[in-house]
DNA sequence: ATTCTTTTGTAAAACGTTTTACTAAATCGT
DNA sequence: ACGATTTAGTAAAACGTTTTACAAAAGAAT
């Protein structure tokens, strides 16, 4: 029942062509070097018994896996998980396969990922860096290996390849639509991150606050705390500290998720009394109630990118390239959760 | 700057030991053929300069990948990349890297990804079978090329190996707990299909309410209106016709979630007017208000057992072995929206 | 001292490609 | 008709392993 697997060897013996010739073909590089005849003998006996070339065999000889390690932060995150289904499909259709991994933000574990990868002779990575990742990003590009494209954070003084949300001026427009609610006093809730992504955010907010109330208010949670009690308890004491605000930013889908059970467990009337809006977009969101206003990214947009820029960067490779660099901008969707005024805005 | 990789060879030339032996030593086939001294002075250096073995010649001379590939529905829904992010944790210790990728529910999509990957000489396939799969599953094992898990559903007259929810007992329980909490009229909405885990769930139902209502009540939604409005529509229908139901039993998050909003749309209280279970859970149906009764799948118990059964599979791949079948218990966590009756179950 | 084992090791083929360097035949320009 | 060029094709090395079959040296048994 055992299928068994034609090799080049098997059709130049049927054919009675060398399997130089055949290898030509195959690699579409016969042209001008082998009549049409032969070609389409070759062509068509590959499609009549289906031979599919070794692809270890063709890794050996090339040093191409074509394969792209794709490590995120988290990929049960849906956020993540979304962009690596679309990334897998473009892929897949330029004969790419990814490789998907969670670094969970942790350094070592990420470290050990890229040596791991490295081992398996990948053609890329698509990474969304760790806390403190700057110099093994460096150290990856200046290895000249593989492919470096980052994704959803950057560094502002590396030439580097990245695909990004234009975080500051999604923020910006989130919170000055809750200014436009007439908020009084909005804060931001951030992580205590050195990623460019919550930099920009809050910068963003910061920018946008920055003439209408006498000073920002801020809470930046530690990485670890954003899904657990101790987030919790922090955040409430913050919310208590502070009771005028009435109007908050969420820089992240997690914060926003452990966000809203603290704010349901304070019994705060959302909007009335706080107006809320988180960045990413998750159905979570829409069926709460109420509804809850996002800044989404352009998940399909950020995935085309991501392998697109790839795949471009693997075939110029040989020279030196201008870095892929692109920043999309997100798109604020309101619902309920964020419309205070009861005039509302047209 | 480019890290040039050191090969056996290398450490051949540099040691003035013969490849063979080599090889032997880094494959722990060494013993009572090379000499201790010989070996550890072989050890030493490979820990020395870092060798890594090139495993694009150990598959083009082995045929083994050490390649798993996660076939899911969706790799995107939580549930699945839930799964996954598990799944590759423990791979990743043993060796072996996974890749996912998505059925979309598609036949022809799932065959072709089954081609593809049968091509890269992947080691095992653990897969989420599309509608209608089981000739191509019955055709995949027989080949026997490659160690074949199925996962969430499976085929009752085929003798191979599973890893699934215990979905008959799980739907039994949740809807008698349904029924404890006074509910009269209990429907059950499902999904229109032969999934084995669709069967099942709705037998648990069946089994459930027989007694206990004049008839069971249930829809079944095509797969492709899931999320749709048109799924939307047919299931206000449903609940419009049947005033009466005062208890609902959805059989997947996805069904959960269009149906809970079209009860918000039909601004029907819950567990008031009608109690409110469904199958898995999500961060989503915590955050619910009210918070929902979920019959939830043990994530880190299915991914385990997928991975330690495929592995033990792969080992054992030479004589015939026992299918590996395994059936894990669900848990039901009970959340308000369920709590109907005015004095509670203790 | 010869044969028989055991110990310790190695040579070389094979896995299936890609690619360089080559050749034979045909065509061309004059 | 002659060398020059183009066309059509191939032989063989190389990629880095694993593994079979063999061999030399040393020790044991006769």
């Amino acid at each position: 029942m055992k299928k068994q697997r034609i090799s080049i060897k098997d059709i130049s013996k049927e054919l009675g062509i060398s399997i130089t010739t055949i290898s030509f073909i195959i690699n579409k590089k016969a042209k001008g070097r082998i009549s049409d005849e032969v070609i389409k003998k070759v062509e068509d006996y590959i499609q009549e018994v289906g031979y599919k070339p070794n692809s270890s065999a063709q890794t050996l000889r090339t040093g191409k896996t074509k394969t792209i390690v794709f490590m995120a932060e988290d990929i049960s995150d849906p956020f993540f998980s979304a962009v690596a289904k679309e990334m897998e499909e473009i892929a897949y259709k330029a004969g790419y396969k990814i490789i998907y991994c969670s670094t969970e933000n942790n350094k070592k574990r990420a470290l050990e990922l890229i040596s791991l990868f490295q081992d398996r002779q990948v053609d890329a990575f698509i990474i969304t860096p760790p806390e403190g990742f700057q110099n093994a990003i460096q150290d990856l590009i200046s290895q000249q290996n593989e492919v470096v494209m980052l994704f959803d954070r950057r560094y502002k003084m590396l030439n580097h390849n990245f695909v990004v949300l234009d975080n500051y001026n999604g923020a910006k427009s989130a919170t000055e639509y809750l200014i436009k609610q007439n908020c009084q006093q909005i804060a931001y809730i951030g992580l205590d991150s050195d990623f460019s992504c919550m930099i920009e955010r809050n910068g963003g907010y910061q920018h946008a606050v920055a003439n209408h109330q006498a000073e920002p208010l801020a809470l930046f949670l530690p990485f670890q705390h954003v899904n657990s009690d101790k987030g919790k308890k922090l955040f409430k004491e913050f919310i208590k500290a502070h009771p005028k605000i009435d109007g908050l930013l969420y820089a992240t889908n997690g914060l926003a998720i452990n966000g809203l059970k603290v704010l349901k467990e304070l019994d705060k009337k959302i909007p009335e009394e706080i107006a809320v809006i988180t960045f990413d977009d998750r159905d979570l969101f829409e069926l709460h109630s109420p509804a809850i206003t996002v800044l989404s990214q352009p998940v399909p947009d950020l995935a085309t990118e991501l392998i697109n820029g790839t795949l471009q960067l693997l075939k110029s490779k040989k020279g030196k390239v201008d870095p892929y660099q692109k920043i999309l901008p997100g798109k604020l969707i309101i619902r309920e959760s964020s419309q205070k005024r009861l005039d509302p805005i047209i």
